[in-house]
DNA sequence: GATGGGCAAGTTTTT
DNA sequence: CTTGCCCATC
């Protein structure tokens, strides 16, 4: 990242620009004739950059003017095709590094396009001021005009957990009652508003009305004001404020429109409705911009943030936003051989609602992608062990291989047996570096230092570690910064003048506000990292660990040194602050060969030669919640999920589902997915767990491969399929959403509309048109639950009341009748 | 002012 | 079955 306090030249007027047509003409500015010499060194080796791409991908980098939307498919080449239109766009002189701005979602994904870019361009795409993400761009903007919205342009940033502090604060201020109305929830509450684009005195009525008995909207006023007292934004603030200046200053507002000359954005189906406005605003032509050169790339059907308030409308609404648009398709895939595509292709066409692209690969079909039924979870992670072992001896690298899951209690089950294995994995996506207590905590002591109005730090590290000022006299301190209306390290410095406090506190604390004042004089003539490890030894703070006797402590001291190490690659203390809040990630990288394991949702944009993905139980996958609480659009956002999975193998995908799974401390008898049912028989392999004999389960693990096998090859199986060409299906989604709705095991969600699943020709399992053994009304037994008779027939799924265990959907061939 | 027990809740997560 | 948070007690 470049650093984020030089703005470049953009407290001047951007500078005219030649017209397209005088490209040649020479420009005084920026690196001189170094730069325009590399301009045309790289436009010469134009045929290169644009001759190794493919004609989409070409179309892509070349339609320059106007809106361009890129709709690429998983594997496409989506980055090559952004960088490369960025190197193109500076190689034809179209515009200058700093007139382009280029947007992501995540710092990583920015990393990696500046690392692109620097091959492509070399020196003349250096910096590329403006390509970063939402967040850092927004800050760097709002650093500047931090006035105009009620903040100094020192203002810190604050992260979720400061966030919640701050809003317990407030919660309690307003006496309500904090369990009944947790902070945690009204903070995601205020979340979603700020993600929607809603300031205060726009809050829906309805919605301010349903937390703490109307206060929502009030509290939310409150916050926001507290945030302005302290010179704060939080994440969410970032865009708001942002949009809000471009709102109420057009004249800002336009200096930007004119500088950036071409906009691309990333993983455009992942924006949500504040960022759309952001972009919007700026899109707009203004000045020697003629046009909305704005260049969208994205995937429908890769779109998983729904839950976070990504709007995949903002894709499937391109065209209208922008008049004109070109759409260009990306779908010769370069990642996964034949039959993982085909698999993925034909899953997530069960998806309404898309834009629609069919991946395809001139490579070979390469392995099936296979599907195993296993009896438990331990199972499970037994099999993935030994197949991983295998892979090895046959020359796998560990680093081609992951694990993704729906949920991260997922990951403990495959932790524990690669302990014991011995196998190398790494956790991607566990608690990042800076949200470690011991980072956060010296954090603090640094923005006491740095932001004297930073009253969260203080709180948080008046009394760690524990010197004795407990609630009560940080209380006194709250309650006179208040009434004075000051920071509280001020109040704490006034309050040791008079005789409010008691001897002891009052001394600890005048203690405290010296050692501080101390240190901030420090930072003028120090360096910010050998002040900061100043401060963290006089505070006492590394003493607490040393003396700590427990197993993290000596993890703790050194991601201390860690910190004061990184430190010295930032020019002041200032932009490391700014770095940690927004940027810094902690990749823990290294360490030699890996299996990876991590959640679906962090797989995207990565790749991989084997790909496990246990755990295809409904409930777990798709996920219960999101049925529940998002209808159809949460299964259809559960199914992109799928299909995120499956595309990240290159060569093989490993599908498994286990028939017990432990949820909440019970054991729990679970279904296999119905994604697995929309696989195509065709291109997917259904295995039997390797390994031989599992003793006592071994029955029951045969039944749930009986039934598997059974649902595939069966006369019952072969008379849906013949039946299903006979006449069109019946029973439309509603229809079997409502049988659904009296199985304990699925409900329909209230947004359930429109059309069934799609049936498509030779799946897995046949659906509601199958026929079953039994009918409605049979007496059946089953191992686990009994007797009871069955009240539904879904194809080869019974629901059953139990005479003892209740209301349950099971597999046909978990019952036998009686 | 610390420390332990009791109780509730329990997807996905970036910035 | 955990984990994390809050409260009550020493």
């Amino acid at each position: 990242m470049s650093d984020p306090f030089s703005f470049d030249d953009a407290d001047q007027p951007a500078p005219r620009r030649p017209r397209d047509d005088e490209d040649l003409t020479y420009r005084p500015k920026e690196g001189g004739l170094a730069s325009r010499a590399q301009a045309h060194i790289t436009a010469a080796r134009g045929v290169d950059y644009l001759g190794v791409l493919n004609p989409e991908q070409r179309a892509a980098v070349e339609a320059m003017d106007g809106p361009v939307l890129v709709l690429a498919g998983a594997g496409t080449g989506k980055t090559r095709v952004l960088t490369t239109r960025i190197a193109h766009t500076l190689a034809t002189n179209r515009a200058r590094a700093q007139e382009i701005l280029a947007v992501t979602f995540t710092n990583t994904a920015a990393r990696e396009m500046k690392e692109r870019i620097a091959v492509l361009a070399g020196p003349a795409g250096e910096g590329m001021p403006w390509l970063g993400t939402f967040h850092s761009i927004s800050t760097k903007i709002l650093r500047r005009h931090a006035e105009l919205v009620g903040l100094k342009s020192s203002f810190t940033i604050l992260d979720t957990d400061d966030q919640i502090r701050l809003m317990k604060q407030v919660i309690k201020a307003e006496d309500i009652d904090e369990k009944r109305w947790p902070a945690r929830a009204l903070a995601q509450q205020i979340d979603s508003w700020k993600n929607r684009g809603l300031d205060p005195s726009r809050v829906p009525a309805g919605e301010a009305a349903a937390f703490a008995n109307g206060k929502g909207a009030k509290l939310y006023k409150l916050y926001q004001d507290r945030l302005k007292t302290l010179n704060a934004a939080d994440f969410g603030d970032l865009l708001l404020e942002a949009v809000r200046l471009f709102r109420e200053n057009p004249d800002v507002l336009r200096q930007y429109q004119e500088r950036f000359r071409y906009i691309l954005v990333d993983e455009y189906q992942d924006t949500n409705t504040i960022q759309y406005l952001w972009l919007r605003l700026l899109a707009q032509p203004s000045g020697a911009k003629q046009q909305q050169n704005v260049c969208c790339v994205g995937d429908d059907d890769q779109s998983i943030y729904g839950w976070r308030g990504a709007e995949v409308d903002n894709i499937l609404r391109f065209e209208k936003d922008f008049p004109g648009a070109v759409v260009v398709r990306l779908e010769r895939n370069y990642r996964s051989t034949g039959h993982i595509l085909a698999a993925a292709a034909h899953l997530i066409a069960h998806n309404e609602g898309r834009l629609g692209k069919t991946l395809f690969t001139d490579g070979v079909d390469g392995e099936k992608p296979t599907v195993t039924g296993v009896w438990d979870s331990e199972e499970e992670a037994r099999i993935v062990g030994e197949e991983i072992e295998q892979l090895q001896r046959k020359g796998q690298s560990l680093d081609e291989v992951a694990i993704l899951v729906r949920a991260s209690f997922q990951m403990r089950e495959f932790e524990e047996r690669f302990i014991t294995l011995g196998m190398p994995y790494r956790v991607i996506g566990g608690p990042r570096f800076y949200e470690r207590a011991e980072i956060r905590d010296a954090l603090a002591y640094l923005r006491c230092v740095t932001q004297p109005a930073d009253d969260l730090a203080f709180e948080r590290i008046a009394n760690t570690p524990k010197r004795g000022l407990g609630d009560a006299t940080l209380q006194q301190v709250q309650v006179y910064a208040r009434t004075q209306n000051i920071p509280m390290i001020q109040a704490a410095r006034m309050l040791c003048e008079t005789d409010e406090l008691k001897p002891k506190p009052r001394a600890t604390l005048r203690d405290l506000t010296s050692a501080f004042a101390r240190w901030s004089t420090l930072v003028e003539n120090t360096p910010h990292h050998e002040v900061a490890q100043t401060i963290l030894e006089e505070s006492g703070y590394t003493d607490m660990w040393q003396k700590d006797r427990t197993a993290e402590a000596a993890g703790r001291l050194e991601n201390l040194k860690e910190l004061v190490r990184s430190m010295e690659e930032f020019p002041d203390m200032a932009s490391f602050l700014e770095h940690v809040s927004l940027v810094m990630d902690a990749d823990a990288k290294g360490g030699g060969e890996r299996v990876s394991i991590m959640t679906l949702h962090a797989a995207k944009g990565l790749e991989f030669e084997t790909v496990f993905l246990p755990g295809w139980e409904e409930g777990l996958f798709p996920h219960q919640r999101s049925l529940d609480e998002s209808g159809r659009a949460g299964l259809e956002e559960e199914r992109r999920l799928a299909y995120v999975g499956i595309t990240r193998a290159k060569r093989r995908a490993k599908i498994i589902f286990a028939t017990n799974r432990r949820i909440h401390g019970m054991w729990q008898t679970t279904i296999p997915s119905r994604f697995l049912d929309e696989l195509p028989t065709a291109h997917v392999e259904v295995v039997e767990a390797p390994g031989g004999n599992y003793g006592g389960y071994q029955q029951s693990r045969f039944a749930s491969m009986d039934t598997y096998e059974s649902s595939y090859s069966t006369p019952g199986w072969q008379r849906a399929q013949q039946r299903r060409k006979e006449e069109p299906p019946r029973g439309g989604f509603q229809e079997s959403a409502k049988q659904w709705g009296q199985g304990d095991w699925t409900r329909a969600g209230k947004g359930d509309t429109g059309r069934g699943p799609k049936l498509i020709e030779g799946e897995l399992v046949a659906k509601s048109s199958a026929v079953s053994g039994y009918t409605k009304g049979a007496r059946v037994f089953h191992l686990k639950f009994g007797n009871g008779t069955v009240v539904l027939v879904d194809g080869n799924k019974l629901t059953v009341e139990f005479d003892k265990a209740g209301r349950k959907m099971v597999l046909e061939s978990f019952v036998q009748g009686i």
